[in-house]
DNA sequence: GCCGTTTTCGGCCCGACTGTTTTCAGTCG
């Protein structure tokens, strides 16, 4: 059995979140917690990696006993002094300090005076009023602890980008229209494009005396005002979505951008940086002494440490300040950069237009080509083409190019991998196509040796080019398949076949670290739709937004070329 | 527990808000 990334994170988290209620060293705390985020960011499982060889404590934040928990971990599935330590803190108040207010030390209280031991426990005493006999505890904090059990039971933790946008443009229109508001701008991992947000960050400068707290306050999507400051206040919205507003001098505007951009990491190593320079960096600008010395832009802010400006998608701590210094940054790919959609569905599967319809809608977005991939037979939900229905589909497009201006339509197909490895429609009519898109759509459960396997299987078929939405994860519904993604690309890289990046906002693979990964091995990728509908050709700036995530530069990706390009790399003989 | 173009020991980012305090600890981002 594989243990993966995620698992191991989650247990250095939940080891962390333990010793911290027992008192412990807060940065030896810290150096779980950097050591999980630093697993979870690997693109490869770390079990792959130990058996190669690979010397663990190489990697940032993971020393030597690190290293060693890890292996542990591996090895056993276990880390022995979690479990020894769950004896003394029991494992569930991890979950009662991820309420908002309840920090380690106050579960420490609640677990030696009151024998809370998990969030059923702290339910309960609070119900009965107990808590608020604590010292430090009282009514308010009692009642606050059982709506927010009550909210998490509601709702979920993570929103994906596409659904927070729908939430968060609306309300930043509002605030721009406050009077005294000057800028308003949405920053931290919203402004950095990940694929989810935990909650939004809303920045504004405005004249001093102006009500925009009090106008925040009074959204009416508004559920809970949670704090209100003068510069700073946090509402939770109708819909579960935190939100919070920081309210700055102009003065301030790009150092405090900067700031609540994040990551925390990127923050982080700056303020490492400003601190060997003998500066100060803050939300109010960077400071030599009293004195600020930058802070209206991010990119004075910037040129401060002798760096140019680091796009907000880079700023993960991910070797984007370094490459900065060396002038080294990415020249990312953009919207304008792409040339046409390499996946889309028409009505004859389960698409809802027809490819006259599609290919208007991408002419329409300045598009050069439009790739039709229905399904194949395999898929019967999605009533597949056999090899029949595609031949007619074929002449069909044929016909249609003949009366197209400025655009082509790509005669492709998403051709489903069967479980054996084998592609669902005869080579005869493959080779018909101007491409082939090729996915998995069962049998997610497989090994990831075996699933790996299958899929290097598939790209032996010469007529294999892209492999479609490779991980298969819906987020929210359904994991990724497991899957030896360094293997797979490997694989595409020696054989000339390609990686998609699925640009559908529930899915998002590759995801930005699969995106980096590509890019360090030099595999291009195509950045593609999956479109079901005109509308969803829209959806391509979330897929731009993870290859920009993934440091892809236009030349990394598939669909900046012109067709001629394109077919000249699609090219496997 | 990690890390080092000042260091193998002594550091490890910084400020706002809340609630319960009588001047601040805890928590959060």
């Amino acid at each position: 059995m594989t243990i993966h990334n995620t698992e191991i994170a989650k247990i250095f988290q939940t080891y962390a979140t333990l010793l911290e209620i027992e008192g412990a060293n807060r940065f030896r705390v810290r150096a779980y917690r950097n050591a999980a985020r630093t697993i979870e960011d690997q693109p490869q499982d770390v079990a792959i990696m130990i058996r190669a060889g690979k010397d663990l404590s190489e990697l940032p934040g993971i020393g030597k006993d690190l290293a060693g928990k890890i292996k542990e971990i591996v090895d056993t599935g276990a880390l022995g002094d979690l479990e020894k330590l769950k004896r003394t803190v029991p494992e569930d108040l991890a979950d009662v300090t991820a309420l908002p207010g309840l920090g380690p030390k106050r579960v420490q209280a609640l677990h030696e005076h009151l024998r809370i031991d998990n969030l059923e426990d702290l339910e309960r005493a609070a119900h009965a009023g107990k808590l608020r006999k604590l010292p430090g505890f009282g009514a308010k904090t009692e009642e606050k602890i059982l709506k927010e059990i009550e909210r998490r039971r509601a709702i979920g933790t993570r929103t994906k980008l596409m659904v927070a946008e729908q939430i968060a443009r609306p309300l930043l229109e509002y605030l721009k229209a406050v009077k005294g508001v000057k800028q308003a701008i949405i920053a931290g991992s919203y402004r950095r494009r990940k694929d989810t947000v935990g909650d939004i960050d809303i920045l504004v400068t405005a004249k001093r005396g102006s009500d925009v707290m009090k106008r925040f306050a009074a959204y009416d999507e508004v559920d809970e005002i949670v704090s209100q400051g003068t510069t700073r206040s946090t509402v939770i919205l109708r819909s579960g979505l935190q939100v919070d507003l920081r309210v700055v001098p102009e003065a301030s505007y790009g150092a405090a951008l900067h700031y609540f951009t994040g990551s925390k990491d990127h923050n982080i190593a700056i303020r490492t940086l400003a601190v060997k320079k003998g500066l100060k960096v803050n939300e109010y600008g960077v400071f030599k002494g009293e004195e600020r010395i930058a802070g209206k832009t991010e990119k004075e802010v910037y040129a401060l440490f002798g760096l140019p400006y680091i796009a907000p998608e880079l700023r993960e701590n991910h070797g984007e300040i370094e490459a900065a210094r060396k002038k080294r940054l990415p020249k990312l790919v953009t919207l304008d950069d792409i040339r046409g959609d390499l996946h889309a569905h028409t009505k004859a599967t389960d698409g809802r237009y027809t490819a006259e319809e599609m290919v208007q809608a991408a002419k329409a977005r300045g598009y050069d080509y439009l790739a039709i991939c229905d399904h194949s037979k395999h898929v019967t939900i999605a009533k597949g083409l056999d090899a029949k229905r595609l031949a007619r589909q074929i002449d069909k497009i044929d016909r249609l190019n003949e009366k197209l201006k400025g655009i082509r339509l790509l005669k492709s197909t998403e051709v489903d991998i069967l479980d054996d490895g084998s592609l669902d429609l005869p080579d005869s009519i493959l080779k018909e196509l101007d491409l082939r898109v090729c996915a998995v759509h069962y049998q997610f459960g497989l090994s990831a040796e075996k699933q790996t396997e299958r899929i290097i299987r598939a790209m032996d078929n010469r007529y294999f080019n892209i492999l479609a939405h490779p991980t298969g994860r819906l987020m929210g519904e359904r994991e990724a398949y497991a899957v030896d993604m360094q293997k797979l690309m490997e694989a595409a890289l020696d054989r000339g076949c390609f990686l998609e990046v699925n640009a559908q906002p529930d899915r998002m693979d590759l995801n930005d670290v699969h995106c980096r990964m590509a890019k360090d091995m030099g595999l291009r990728l195509a950045i593609s739709t999956d479109a079901h509908t005109t509308a969803n050709l829209d959806y391509m700036r979330f897929g731009i937004d993870q290859a920009r995530r993934g440091w892809l530069e236009p030349d990394d990706v598939l669909n900046t070329k012109s067709w001629k390009d394109l077919k000249a790399l699609l090219a496997r003989d």
